[in-house]
DNA sequence: GACCAGGCACATC
DNA sequence: GATGTGCATGGT
């Protein structure tokens, strides 16, 4: 398995080149990112996170901030824009008690640590805490997500039913600890799986559909 | 007009 | 622990 994850990885990363993510601008614009995309396609939440740029609210003083009302008007193309509002808020509201909104208090934590707290966050999950630990953090945090569970199924990798700590340490488990290495390795999943492994697969046009 | 998209909390069993 | 449901927009 060593071996086989690491030869998907070189393959992606020979066909695709590196994808530089995340893309955001700040790591706070991250973690804003990270609970707007939750069950919702990246280019209505890029819609929502231009008007809060607009509006110069892309900040945790921004959020913490402005009024619920305000917040789901301008989130709004990012769909489930009430509940997202109580996320971003109730975020902010942990972030400036726990660490006074300083992002390098918060990032000093150990991870274990970190990621039970942002868990412990209602609307923190385990994609977006570990969204927000490797992105943001820069943790060797491997993130799960639907891209990922869908490459690994079809290629025969993860039964359908595995959860999501089983299928995280098949990456955990296998790989060194390296966070550069995380963040590369799941953006190219992301990439393949657009490019290729989407609903009905184009696996004609996929790169490592010979590895098997 | 159906179907889909980088989840999560909550109720119920 | 497993399963079902509500939340909502914008692109195809």
């Amino acid at each position: 398995m060593k071996k086989l994850l690491l030869n998907i990885y070189e393959t992606l990363h020979r066909v695709y080149g590196p994808q530089h993510w995340w893309p955001a601008r700040t790591r706070f614009e991250i973690i804003i990112g990270a609970i707007l995309t939750q069950n919702t396609a990246w280019s209505n939440v890029e819609k929502a996170i231009a008007n809060l740029r607009r509006e110069r609210l892309l900040t945790p003083d921004g959020i913490k901030k402005t009024r619920k009302s305000k917040l789901a008007r301008l989130i709004r193309p990012s769909g489930y824009y009430n509940v997202k509002t109580d996320r971003l808020k109730d975020f902010v509201n942990y972030f400036y008690s726990a660490y006074g909104g300083s992002l390098r208090r918060m990032f000093s934590c150990d991870t274990a640590k970190l990621r039970r707290e942002l868990l412990g966050v209602k609307g923190l999950g385990r994609e977006t805490a570990d969204s927000i630990l490797l992105y943001a953090g820069k943790r060797p945090v491997f993130v799960i997500d639907a891209y990922t569970t869908r490459v690994l199924s079809r290629h025969g990798i993860i039964r359908d039913n595995d959860d999501y700590d089983q299928i995280q340490s098949i990456f955990t488990e296998n790989l060194p600890a390296d966070y550069l290495l995380f963040n590369e390795y799941h953006a190219l999943i992301v990439r393949l799986s657009k490019e290729a492994c989407r609903k009905r697969p184009n696996c004609r046009a996929c790169p490592i559909a010979d590895l098997f």
